[in-house]
Parts: structure tokens; sequence; C-alpha cells
DNA sequence: GCCACTATACCGACTAGTCGGTTTTTTCGA
DNA sequence: TCGAAAAAACCGACTAGTCGGTATAGTGGC
């Protein structure tokens, strides 16, 4: 079954990427249905309302999120580790999940920023399983959040060179060295 | 001069907080001139369009990014630990105008990410400048960006607990042990 | 008298959402 | 297995409302 994704799949990625690339002024019902390859007609047959649209956005990050955590638990002795080198594959379908829905917090959405407040509230609890020393954990979530950003600038336009995956490496191998 | 803010000073302000704390979408120009306290005909009288009012943003920044740059410059012993902390400090001025240009940038408008990125390589050099060890400039410049992106993220709606100023204390602390 | 506005009216472009109708796929009894 | 009916998927024109921008007549203070 080489299946082609199925139109809603298409259509959520396609407000999903246009969130990610071109920001939330720009994801319109006729953009996003013309991502997806169908009419505007089509995108309100399959989710009536936008809201509907970026419910299902939310719905897919808590199972992408659901999937990292699962990730992080079986390995606990690298999950920081996956955590920190996770947040610069801006490619990854989870991290431009989060990344749009992080737009429509900005966006003063409530529920995408309540969403955001459990995911990171769910990560920080099984980092501090992992690692088991609050101020690391506080200081490898703030990294992630720094490489993300900085990653999801970069997405955007045009930034310099900056981080790249052996740099974040040998950044790795620095705060590897604290004793605490 | 006990000076109520000018009018123009009080338009580029309440496009700024609008732009941070509802997102571009809602930053319209009535809504913006209500704001300040003036009407959509007050508004266009100072700024022919709302490309003018982002100018003034840009070089309201550009001059925030100075003033900050210098204070770096001047005392570069702690210029890494000044960075961190004034990420944390979401009233700031500068951090209240880098945000709204972050906002614009996320929204692809190419001006405002071309400033961002001049912006952050200055950062950059002055860091090394004061530190002069490269990975440790990504680190402070990464963790920089994880505390001012968290704080955007609390300030938009409802985060949790999350970094306190004691808890950066004490990640600065952490960094501080790193023998490099 | 002119500067810094207010108030109001308007235009064209665009956007979310609706609706009638069409095409494609599935179902099922003869 | 065939064909017709039903259900699902989709199209695109339309409506109502919003936004950026323009225009203009008027007001109060210096």
């Amino acid at each position: 079954m080489g299946h082609a994704a199925s139109t809603v799949h298409r259509l959520i990625t396609a407000y999903q990427d246009i969130l990610v690339s071109e920001g939330e002024r720009s994801a319109t019902l006729e953009a996003i249905a013309a991502r997806a390859g169908v009419s505007k007609g089509g995108l309100t047959y399959h989710f009536r309302s936008k809201d509907e649209l970026a419910a299902a956005l939310f719905e897919r990050l808590q199972v992408l999120v659901e999937a990292d955590l699962a990730v992080m638990r079986s390995e606990p002795s690298q999950a920081a580790d996956y955590y920190i080198r996770s947040s610069l594959d801006v490619q990854s379908p989870l991290e431009r999940c989060n990344m749009a829905v992080t737009r429509l917090a900005q966006g003063s959405h409530p529920e995408a920023n309540e969403l955001l407040a459990r995911c990171r509230t769910q990560w920080f609890e099984v980092l501090m399983d992992a690692v088991g020393h609050e101020d690391m954990v506080h200081l490898v979530m703030l990294l992630g959040d720094g490489i993300y950003f900085n990653a999801s600038l970069t997405g955007t336009g045009a930034m310099p060179e900056e981080t790249d995956p052996a740099t974040i490496d040998r950044i790795v191998r620095l705060i590897g060295t604290i004793r605490y």
C-alpha cells in the first residue's frame, strides 16, 4: 500500500507548513487548500472551520510528542542528549508541528498555548526522571529551546552560519563536563 | 521634562506591544491607533503606511541594540553574564522591541529577518571579544535564546513556573564551572 | 495661520465560511 | 456480475465582513 497521504493528512500538513514558513497571516483557507492540492470547497468539506483545522493540528502534535516521550523514557541515559540533538532537526515531523503550534500560540491562540505548556511539562518530567538534577534539566531544556528558536529563525528567511550539528556536538560535550 | 511620550513614540510602542501580546494579525491600523490613544487619521498622519511603522520599529531596535552592545563592550568580563540575564527581562524596552521584530520575521518579513540576523551577528562578535571561546559563546547565546523563547511564550498566555531569576542564577553558576 | 490632530466616509483587495451542484467511490440486491 | 442508488469527496461561485489605505471637512491650541 504505497498510498499517497490522505487528503485530511495533506491538509493538516499544508496548514502546518504554511504556518512555519510564512506565518499565520499567509495561512488562508485558499492557500492551505491549494498547497494540499484541493479546492477551498474540498477543504471545508473535511474541516468546517479554521478552528477545526487547528484542532487537528493540536491532536497531531499530541501524538508526536507522546511518541517522542516514549523514546526518551526507553533510553533514560541518553534522554538529555536526544532532547538537545532533536531540537536541531527542523525537518522532523515533530519539530515542524511544534513550530506550527508555536506560531499559533504567538498569535495568542489560548488552546495552542495550553497545549504547548502541557507538552513542556511532560518533557520536563521525563528529563527529571532521566537526569535527576533540576537545574541541569532546565539547562538542557533552555539549550534545546535556544537551538530550536535559532533553527526556526533560520528556516524562515536567511540567517547566517549559526548552529550546525558539529557545534552542537561540542556544546553537548562541554555541558557533559559539568560536575553537579 | 515630564512629557507624556510623543504620539509618534506611543504609536510605535502600541504597534510593538500588540505584536508581542496578540500577534501580527491583531496589529491592525485601528487597533494600533486605539492603543496609542489616537484616531486612525492620527496614525496615518505620522505614518503613511504600515511599512513606515515597521521601519520605525526597526530603527528603534537598532538604537536599543547599539546601546546594549555598548554596555557589553564596556564590561567585557561580565558580558556573558549580562547577556544571559537580560534575556529574562521581558519588560525591558530592548526585549519587547526584539520580540516584536521577531514576530514580524516569523511572518516572513524579509527586512525584519535581515535586521535580526545583523543584530545577532553583532552580539556574537561582542561576546567573542569578551569570552574568546567560540563554543562557549554559542552556548551562551543559545541559552539566552532559550530563556528568551521561554519568556516570550510565558508572556503570551499562561505557561507554568519555568525559569525564574533564581534558577537562572544557578544555571549561570553551573556553566561557570566549565573549564575550556 | 498652521500644526496636530479628530471624525467620518469611502474604496478595493482579501478572507472565512456557505451553498448548490458535480464527480468519484462504495454498497448491495437481483 | 451488473447496475442503480447512496454515500463520500470535491468544486467554485457567492456572501458578509475585515483591513489597508485615501480623502476630506472640521477643531483646538500655540
